[in-house]
DNA sequence: CGAGGTGTTGAGAACCATCAATTGCCGTGG
DNA sequence: CCACGGCAATTGATGGTTCTCAACACCTCG
């Protein structure tokens, strides 16, 4: 039973040793799955946020639509991420959720953050954290968006990688890529044409590799030097952290 | 001593009722005052983010500066906003702080919010709340950047009022805008002459009108018409929290 | 009175968008 | 097995929004 079979309990516990309580506390939150296909909408922006998600397997991203009907994608979402904690303070979807590929999430009602708030100060300060954290990725999307399209687009390689490394520790320099261009180009602002010129051009550098939907950062530094990428993924500062409770 | 003379408190007590003990946790951040001049540095990027602060008095901004020299305004911070909040979780400062005008900060030690994690799960929540929406501000900025410029502009402008009302009742269509039409195009990713050009234009098209560093939105649904705005300010869903704690 | 910051205005350039056409791939159904 | 449709990716021509550079006016403050 304290066998790891949840990439949620598998990322938080990259960080601290959890207590058998907040096992129990986590394991709560991944009692129910429901499966997604690729395309399918999740969470519809401006629906009541009723429940939160864990997701379990596949790709999901959370977006907005223009007024002209282009995209914005806010964030892409991987195993083990919980989902829909922004719109926890509004009650109501501030972004479309949706699966870029077939999908396992797991839904679960608010009221069970009630309880991790309640019985156990330090894990509520892990998601805290986890939460800060994702502020912080999104100010860094924010400060890339604004650079040229070779830069956004090394970025978003980079970052990829990065927060797959956590749950996947043999993740190197190669990975699957199940984004679309124009998926690409609405995380980072960009037409699909643009994405796809620049994609090639970067792989004529001899910058990145691409077969299939497998992807190779061939040069990661030349990337890391180009729109000066630092990996928020790595560490967590956890020295304010409340004691774990003595049961 | 129940007197609210504090602006976060204000600003708080807006969305649920503090408790006597909460008062005594938020007090305690505010203990200490730093004053700084207009234009002053209070925390740079990369340095150790050894304290959070509670502003005061004054604007302040965070920003990151891009390898070209340009600035990625992140967030403006107004009087009653907890800043560093996000670099609690990576130890390192990841933005440098800065007095937009004349401030008084309040420095307070992490440790004091493992003091509010332990002993009021509620305020805990509340602040937990506050961060979160913090991060919907973010993704609508990331939104309202892919924008054309009278959109960003427009959208700026709402912000700041939406914002200031919640402190500031009586704010209605008029405020003081202290920025520079620099910092307003670093915030939204316009150079300084372009932001100039715009208001220029709105002003002339009746939008928004300006006399010293007052600026008034003279039609402002027309302004959200625009740019797609919602005020995030407003109410805050709080059905989840724990329930008060019995002392 | 001079200096520096702030805002305004104009001319030209750049980066990426838009539009359009083509290729390749895959799953589906005849 | 092949024809077909649809999606994804590619490539080229053209154009627009915003940037860059530059000059000037205004105000405040030393």
């Amino acid at each position: 039973m304290t066998q790891t079979d949840s990439c949620m309990v598998e990322k938080l516990s990259h960080y601290i040793t959890l207590s058998e309580d907040d096992r129990i506390l986590l394991a709560d939150l991944e009692k129910e799955e429901t499966p997604y296909r690729r395309g399918e909408e999740i969470q519809h922006r401006g629906s009541e946020a009723r429940h939160l998600f864990v997701a379990k397997r596949g790709w999901t991203y959370s977006f907005r639509v223009l007024q002209d009907g282009r995209r914005q994608i806010v964030r892409i979402h991987h195993p083990g991420d919980i989902l829909g904690l922004g719109d926890l303070a509004l009650g109501t979807a501030s972004l479309t959720l949706r699966a870029a590929e077939d999908a396992v999430l797991c839904p679960f009602p608010r009221s069970a953050l009630k309880q991790i708030f309640e019985r156990s100060p330090r894990l509520t300060a892990l998601l805290f954290s986890v939460t800060l954290r994702e502020q912080v990725a999104l100010s860094d999307t924010l400060h890339v968006i604004r650079m040229t399209a070779r830069e956004r687009i090394a970025f978003l390689l980079l970052d990829l990688r990065a927060r797959l490394c956590i749950t996947n520790r043999h993740v190197t320099d190669t990975f699957r890529m199940p984004l679309t261009q124009s998926d690409i180009g609405d995380a980072v602002g960009l037409t699909n044409v643009y994405v796809s010129k620049v994609m090639t051009m970067l792989e004529a550098e001899g910058l990145i590799r691409r077969t299939g939907a497998m992807i190779r950062l061939v040069d990661p530094d030349a990337l890391r030097r180009m729109c000066d990428y630092t990996d928020r993924y790595r560490t967590l500062d956890i020295g304010w952290f409340p004691a774990p409770v003595i049961d």
